[in-house]
DNA sequence: CAATTCCTGATAGGCGTCTATCAAGGCTTG
DNA sequence: CAAGCCTTGATAGACGCCTATCAGGAATTG
């Protein structure tokens, strides 16, 4: 039971440590048939590279820099405290984690900021604006050898490692399913409101959305979409347009951020109760309003997972392990009131 | 930025290392004022130990052991999948993990199961029935020193030191309140399906259920819990036989395992369309069935981030370092169709 | 004030791997 | 067959911490 070496390794190939070293590191030529013998006792031995010892000797640091939003929003202020709580933790692992804010919406200083990190970090995660400037400044990080992870929202047409988010066509036709079965045979308006169109994650939410209502509640009449630009007051001054314009709205999607001032508007205007509001993302706001039953289903991509698991992958990256694909899938949080952490 | 590391500390404290590690390591007895002098200097340089190096030196390993039950039940099947694959990745890690079947549901074999693993192991988690016996075998491990952590099914009077699972009374609230909303204001009977009424899960989410299906859909109809054993050819007896008494049945609640023998009973008797039902665990056939509209929720489990997060909570109850609670909170899954992973 | 006991310093060796260097053969080349 | 290259062996030192031991000085005791 007791560790196996690479020096068992050695003896029982016949070999010395350092030619095992060179085989296994790739250090140095080696007669392809001696290399077999190695490879053959690793085998036989079931040898695992202990990685602490590894991870010791090499001495290896990795720096991350998480890019994110700036601004006030539940989620991404969410996601930054998580950031810093992981970059704390992992010290104690070598891993330095450098959190930068900017404009996000910005694609021009989102992509300067890009580029401007590329020399000094071996992974980036960036919450990411699919817009071509942001793409090439992605595919110049990639080119240069930094890992790059997309965060929350996805950049597929760029040379991103990977996407650590949730799935939002998912997220929006689970909307929609759940919108649809809540109203059983009641006919009557569905409200749609996002953040921004131009933001990945909320295009692909409404379409998601809009699929499912079309196809399998067709009773169902959809509102042509309103635009909150993520700001809680304006949502609420065309969410309270739109329950004046539709008295019979019977649900409210809101794809983006700023849940409480659809909250406001509905009980200002009395409706809290006949209009199934489903949100995203679970913060004080929306989960006050989840109990109070205002909102009825929220829709949550869990912040710290998502961050934990942009860690992993970066880390996996700059050493070039293999991933396990399945433990780095987001789900797609699904809360009513009685399942609330 | 380079580490810090324990000469630094004592560089700065003006002492020696072997007295920081003293202080580090409560090896040997130091003055309170020079443990100050070490805390104080740990803290300026915001030291944090190399955990890398500090296993490595101390040649820890870990063994720990994974009680399951034996048998097909699909769920229990993946857990053992989950703990192997676990098993393996871990070995680099230093982390030593065994899997032993037995009947769980036997409170004597599996408390003898328990007393005979106590020398040989750091660490056991456990699916655990909640009887007498069981717990009294728990709590002579944990008096043993052995870290315990139930799994899936939690004995919350023994000494545990942790359960891993969800929180199943709110599972069975939950399922309560997407049933009386997809039924809204459709009257008849709810069946209710459990696999044993003495595993503690079972009883939970019924309880769960039923207590939020009484306050907040009173005129639904629950039927008397049927038992099932968890095999799925009674489920489908008693199914069959629920459909046929009550033609006005319109949801099924299954808290335990068979899913698959509801599926038969509902499409033998052509109502899979009138019934809403919802079923545990995600496996190939309810995922089918959910696929196929048959089943309309599925309220899951990962069986993944139980087997991880209990690994995870051993390994800090043996080296006796906090948990991130946060952090092995395990939620409850909601799948609709529509966000299936 | 001497005899203990208590604290602290210094240092060696180890954990398993990586990196680097030098030496010693075996082999090819002209 | 000598010069050189290719492959392998042997070994030292590092990474940061742990464990253990010995020695010397400080503080306490009688």
């Amino acid at each position: 039971m007791a560790r196996v070496t690479i020096e068992d390794v050695a003896l029982e190939a016949g070999l010395s440590v350092a030619t095992v070293d060179r085989v296994l590191n790739g250090r140095a030529a080696v007669r392809p048939q001696t290399a077999l013998r190695v490879e053959k006792a690793i085998r036989l031995l079931n040898y695992q590279p202990d990685r602490l010892a590894a991870r010791l000797a090499k001495g290896q640091e990795y720096r991350f820099c998480f890019v994110l939003p700036e601004g006030n929003n539940s989620f991404m202020i969410e996601l930054g405290e998580e950031v810093r709580a992981n970059a704390s933790r992992m010290v104690s692992e070598r891993v330095h984690i450098d959190l930068r804010l900017t404009d996000v919406f910005d694609a021009a200083t989102l992509a300067a900021t890009l580029d401007s990190i590329g020399d000094i970090y071996d992974g980036v995660a960036v919450v990411a604006l699919d817009h071509p400037r942001v793409r090439e400044a992605i595919n110049g990080l990639v080119e240069r050898g930094v890992a790059v992870v997309t965060l929350v929202s996805d950049v597929p047409s760029s040379k991103r490692s990977h996407y650590a988010g949730i799935d939002n066509s998912s997220a929006g036709r689970t909307a929609a399913t759940l919108m649809g079965r809540y109203l059983g045979n009641k006919n009557g308006k569905v409200g749609l409101i996002a953040g921004s169109l131009s933001l990945r994650d909320h295009i692909e939410r409404r379409f998601g959305f809009e699929q499912v209502m079309l196809h399998e509640f067709p009773h169902l009449i959809i509102l042509p979409v309103l635009e909150s630009r993520d700001d809680w007051q304006r949502v609420e001054k065309v969410t309270a347009q739109m329950l004046a314009d539709h008295p019979d709205l019977v649900g409210i999607y809101n794809v983006g951020a700023g849940a409480r001032g659809i909250v406001t508007a509905l009980e200002n205007a009395g409706r809290q109760n006949q209009v199934t509001y489903i949100a995203h993302e679970l913060t004080d706001h929306t989960r006050r309003a989840l109990v109070d039953g205002t909102i009825d289903v929220i829709i949550n991509q869990n912040a710290g997972h998502e961050v934990r698991s942009a860690v992993r992958v970066l880390m996996a990256k700059a050493d070039r392990t293999p991933l396990i694909e399945a433990m780095e899938h987001i789900r797609i949080d699904i809360f009513v009131r009685d399942n609330l952490p």
